[in-house]
DNA sequence: TTGCGGATTAGACTCATTCTAACTGATTAG
DNA sequence: CTAATCAGTTAGAATGAGTCTAATCCGCAA
């Protein structure tokens, strides 16, 4: 279900959108809020259709304003998986994804700095990366038993 | 320009085809001779355009099932950024891809066996992984001017 | 109170890709 | 030598994620 927002979350939120300029809105509450809530990188229809259930007038393109939005203020990934519709994701530390062939479901995985480093070794001088994005694709194993 | 397939690029055409049970047809033999000509990682608006030169009653649906046969024959890779076309690549050697902001062009980044496994590294127990795509997206300095 | 500007809305639109149904052409069966 | 078969090809329709547009809303400042 959806939970409101932390206060540590809201302010969170608000200093974000108005370091760039951005207004602090219901619409925009209602969706960071959907996002934080089950961080399962969701579709844009997804998070549409959960937020409609606390906010029944909001409408789609909206939903698309504002994870555009999100992503402009740096408080959303987004998440690309061959076509697929783009997922959202609000885990901010660098981290691959490793996108589930069963399921579909998509999971963090952390990348330690030193891997990062050496990936970004292996490009020739002149080239300048920003961003590096890591997809795995393939199964995995049910991880409900906590390790033992 | 587009050139004919040599023997070998042919033989090798065929040999793939065949081995996953597909047929040889003029029509992929034009599509497979456009990805090599020019390896630059075309859309497939980009791949029907360039074979249309050589066999002009090629439809479009065509491209798109070639590239997919191929695809599953293993002659070729699908490179997606975003949510861009998907373009097409026939380097098989395991590597990233490097988008360039400016120019919109993808570079074939090597990706050497030990960067591979130290990635592979940091997937945890129970995630298997079949695929892993890598891909950088920054500025890259035109590369005319070889080093000096 | 009025006006302004950004945000929101519904719905039209785009465009890559997929689907469908008809057609082609090579191969096999009678 | 036909007919049947079947993968591949074709044109065009359909799909669907995402974008655009024009109208409306709403908070704030004059």
């Amino acid at each position: 279900m959806i939970r409101n927002l932390t206060e540590q979350d809201k302010e969170h939120l608000q200093e974000a959108l108005i370091k760039s300029g951005q207004k602090v809105t219901p619409q925009r509450e209602a969706v960071f809020t959907v996002l934080l809530a089950e961080r399962d990188h969701p579709t844009v229809d997804e998070v549409f259709t959960r937020a409609r259930e606390v906010m029944p007038g909001l409408s789609l393109a909206t939903v698309y304003n504002c994870l555009e939005t999100f992503v402009g203020c740096g408080l959303v990934r987004q998440v690309n998986h061959e076509r697929e519709s783009t997922r959202y994701c609000p885990n901010l530390a660098p981290h691959a994804h490793f996108r589930d062939k069963d399921t579909g479901r998509v999971h963090d995985i952390e990348l330690p700095p030193e891997v990062l480093k050496s990936l970004r070794s292996i490009l020739p001088p002149g080239f300048d990366s920003e961003v590096i994005e890591i997809s795995f694709h393939g199964r995995a194993q049910a991880k409900d038993t906590h390790s033992n």
